[in-house]
DNA sequence: GAACTTCCTGACACCACCTTGACGCGCTTC
DNA sequence: GAAGCGCGTCAAGGTGGTGTCAGGAAGTTC
């Protein structure tokens, strides 16, 4: 978040905050620069009339390594200038005054977007296996393991919420259908099959853990 | 480019032919969502007062199957429309009246994020054979491979995605179209072609490999 | 208008996967 | 201590997905 008001960056501060997200502020281009390439932000939020550089120097400079979403908020009506931010490299130009609905709304599209291109991010790891998410590939030893589409299923869920405990209804609505919720069994043979595919001793099984009566829990 | 009023249509028609664009235009939703199914836009301009369907309803259709970028037209300032507008997936709002220089900035803006995503390296290489990205060509042992259009749409999309798993379905309705996603048989037929141009042992696939019951992958 | 390419469609064999059943074990309950 | 329940294991049958081949329709080029 980038402004020499104060006011402003107070208001965004709060609001963003309160959403869950973590704020870097600063108030002008250079301190700006600096923090972007520290803090690597998400999305960067950049006011034009900052006191030393012009905000096409800042757009340029971050430009220059980085394809963050750059949202551009500014006084300024003409289009003159909204076409120069744009081209310059921005993503998004808000005119002052906006609405805060308006902007966080704007910020989720950006950061919703970009999110779509980094998708890389989902690998889970365990002592004795790998899970990757995105590629859909387990690794155990190094080595590529192969999953049916019903193992994957089961896989993908307890991974995604790893640590937490799944309870079987869940699993078996998920994979099979929400007509499928009562059929224990299927899970009782899919995840002997999972153990025996990935757990170092399938019959000790350390990641993935039955919890009695409950479901099953995904220990990375 | 999305919109009832033919004047606004016109004028954008002029606009960006002169700028080196080709222009698809529709009147309605419905038809919108046909064509551009069809025609596999590189931006969707939409106008929110369409007659038959409520813009959300449009931009649901379009993000059910992908991810092009839409800049929404309105007449609407309420900070409520865009809100909605932006978080059922479109990329950018813009209130009527506009200026034209601004929306074709915001339309560069779109198009050079959307390029960004599918870039990555231009050529990807395999042991027997190189797919080059930019050129749309394919050269196995030096000599060029020659492939139907149908088959390049495939191969594109897995090279894009290499190491990942690429769903049938996605497969079918990026190739195909939305209407095809269960045409399973589509794939197995351009498959095999593909790996009897492109594979040493065509019967046993190194680098396009099948993934049963989800999907397919290219292996480097 | 003929030759060619490309796309779609159908038939068929094969194999992996899903489903289902039977059985043994450990825990809880009475 | 017996009975019942939940869980893990193993094996077998059926089926749905996959690869392959070939023929015809539609469109393109010369």
């Amino acid at each position: 978040m980038v402004d020499d008001e104060p006011q402003i960056v107070r208001a965004l501060r709060i609001n963003l905050s309160a959403r869950g997200y973590s704020v870097l502020t600063a108030h002008d281009g250079t301190t700006a620069l600096k923090a972007a390439a520290e803090g690597k932000p998400d999305v960067v939020v950049l006011d034009l009339g900052l006191p030393d550089l012009d905000g096409t120097e800042v757009i340029a400079g971050l430009r220059g390594w980085t394809t963050v979403p750059i949202i551009v908020l500014s006084a300024r009506v003409d289009s003159v200038d909204k076409v120069e931010a744009l081209d310059a490299g921005a993503d998004d130009y808000v005119t002052k005054p906006f609405g805060m609905d308006e902007l966080l709304a704007r910020l989720r599209a950006a950061v919703r977007r970009s999110a779509v291109v980094e998708g890389g991010d989902a690998i889970v790891e365990t002592a004795s296996f790998t899970v990757d998410l995105a590629a859909k590939k387990v690794r155990r030893d190094g080595v590529e393991v192969h999953l049916t589409p019903t193992e994957w299923g089961l896989l993908e869920i307890l991974a995604r919420n790893r640590g937490r405990l799944v309870a079987q209804k869940q699993l078996l609505q998920e994979v099979w259908g929400p007509a499928y919720a009562k059929e224990t069994h299927y899970l009782r043979v899919y995840l002997a099959q999972l153990r025996r595919k990935l757990e170092p001793e399938p019959a000790h099984p350390r990641h993935l853990v039955t919890e009695p009566g409950m479901g099953y829990r995904f220990e990375p």
